[in-house]
DNA sequence: ACGACACTGAACCGGTTGGTGCAATAACGG
DNA sequence: CCGTTATTGCACCAACCGGTTCAGTGTCGT
């Protein structure tokens, strides 16, 4: 009952966000330059709604940011740089590593070179 | 350009896995030694049914291993080193990256233009 | 001013997620 | 064989997700 609190947690949103093709795509569409929510919705023959929501979710994770401008909103790569996310991810690689100094590292290394 | 797009399925199930702290947290006791899912679930508070879903999620996603041993469950790191996952991370942070190259370029341009 | 345009809010929908409890199963220990 | 232990399968639940449609709202072009 206790942890039924926020799940607005930073890595988790990003993580989420990352979570999704769709999103992916987004971000390195936007790594080409701003788009409109039009623009990324066309190529991906969604609603506009639907893209709104995406892009709602990455900019919620602030790797993105948008604007309105006029009667379109411009949308554009956020501050979010991801180096938490890459932090984590890192962290994990080195226990993974760490995981060979073990004793499965003789099973391992067995199976993996048959000498 | 966009070469860097591997399988989304894993992506996804990867990121999806990563997007909840217990899961982290998870990995991050694996990384100190093989565990079985009561001694996973109990200082999370969890249930045993609960635990073993968490468990199968990573080791969907690769993150995990796990052996039936007599009447518990072995988990330890998996074969997935995330390798994919931080590859995408890099690729979005070089895009991250090159929107600087717009307007603001033109301050650090004496030294980037050669790549 | 009027109509077309770009987006947004709300309601809805089927599927998934994160959790529970309970009954069953398999493996010990004696 | 019996009782305990560790996990699992199943049913269930509320919440969330990715998507839709429909009805606005505000802006642009003429």
């Amino acid at each position: 009952m206790v942890n039924h609190m926020v799940q607005h947690d930073t890595l988790d949103r990003i993580y989420s966000a990352l979570a999704d093709s769709t999103r992916r795509d987004i971000l390195t569409r936007l790594g080409e330059g701003p788009a409109s929510i039009g623009e990324l919705a066309e190529p991906h023959g969604m609603t506009l709604t639907g893209m709104t929501k995406h892009v709602r979710v990455l900019e919620d994770a602030g790797l993105v940011r948008t604007e309105k401008v006029g009667r379109s909103r411009q949308c554009r790569l956020g501050e979010e740089r991801l180096d938490d996310a890459m932090a984590w991810i890192s962290f994990y690689q080195r226990l993974w590593e760490r995981r060979l100094d073990g004793l499965e590292a003789y099973f391992t290394l067995q199976r993996g070179t048959e000498e």
